[in-house]
DNA sequence: TCAATAATGAACTATGTGTTCATTATTTTA
DNA sequence: TAAAATAATGAACACATAGTTCATTATTGA
């Protein structure tokens, strides 16, 4: 990708989340953007076509790179160690958090942490039903397999959402352990 | 109130909700309700400041109604049959949507549901923190309380969504018997 | 060096918001 | 029932924002 291009995106998506963490996605305009990025109008719209494609690209930079780490992280990992624990996909992504990985906390805490955490649960409940076998739920025998997945991420996802809004308070193994708590496993 | 007041007032409210089963919320244009509620656009805006207060007043006129029900139907209950049954507030509401009290299936079904279950889950918090020394969840024993209610809520509601996005073929009976396998009650 | 590509910014159209106000219609009350 | 109060009307208005166009300039990569 051409420098140029690569540096009016990153500047885009700068300005974009810090306005995020300002205010409400409905309040914020294209001129705002633009402002902040110091970029011409014409280029803002070169880039994306309106201001739900910038959001849906953010997130999905964001979210592939979580989830494709975890699933080369825990693949690898119970390779190596010729294990078998795929309920710590979680503690996994937990820890991702921790680190705050590309700067997803400012997202992730801010009054707008819903619009993302929509699209992450897209993919969570993908990473889930695959590991659904694996995982063995028995607890929850009985329900249908979307109602039981379903209801595993929501979990998680507003596990992360409590976990954030009190100040990341807890180490990613504690929240992990009340995550546990919740789905009795 | 005012007859005339009250006939535009039913009139804005039925407009918004067809509209609200057609497209997104973000969507709908203020000229559009006053198209379909056929009133006038000075009309619109000596009742509602802006179409984000429209939904407000909407949400809340529709849960005050079904939570003052539901409490005072287990209240009056309780009083009657002299048992302790607090967990039966989720039947109760259960039932009400089976009911379709107010339409409010249109609303919880529709592709808005979100803007709605966002003021259910607010109520739905408070219900269930004036419950909880009663529902005496020990399996969630030394977990934060607002960690607790939160999780009972979003459960709550996510179960209400899956519900009515797969056709409700479930009866209430059924879906409360789903739900409570979640939560180990 | 040069052809291709990206950025620029001002001007423009189009759409939607929310307000104003003089006029008309309906309701309440005295 | 007459008069006063209140609500509805609709057209005109100012304003904000979205998204497009295009001729010009700047940068890049080969």
């Amino acid at each position: 990708m051409d420098r140029r291009q690569r540096k009016t995106r990153e500047a885009i998506f700068e300005a974009f989340i810090d306005l995020l963490s300002e205010k409400d996605f409905n309040q914020i305009t294209v001129a705002e953007i633009i402002e902040k990025a110091d970029i011409g109008r014409a280029t803002f719209y070169a880039h994306f076509e309106t201001k739900d494609f910038l959001l849906k690209e953010l997130s999905e930079e964001l979210f592939c790179h979580i989830f494709d780490s975890v699933t080369n992280e825990n693949a690898e990992h119970r390779h190596i160690f010729n294990c078998n624990a795929p309920d710590s996909i979680f503690l996994h992504l937990f820890r991702h958090f921790e680190k705050n990985d590309n700067n997803i906390l400012k997202l992730l805490s801010c009054r707008n942490n819903e619009l993302f955490l929509r699209y992450f649960k897209t993919d969570l409940k993908l990473l889930i039903k695959n590991q659904l076998p694996a995982l063995n739920y028995i607890q929850f025998e009985g329900l249908p397999e979307d109602f039981i997945i379903n209801h595993i991420s929501s979990t998680f996802v507003e596990t992360v959402k409590w976990w954030v809004n009190n100040g990341m308070k807890e180490s990613a193994e504690e929240i992990n352990g009340h995550f546990s708590k919740l789905l009795h496993i």
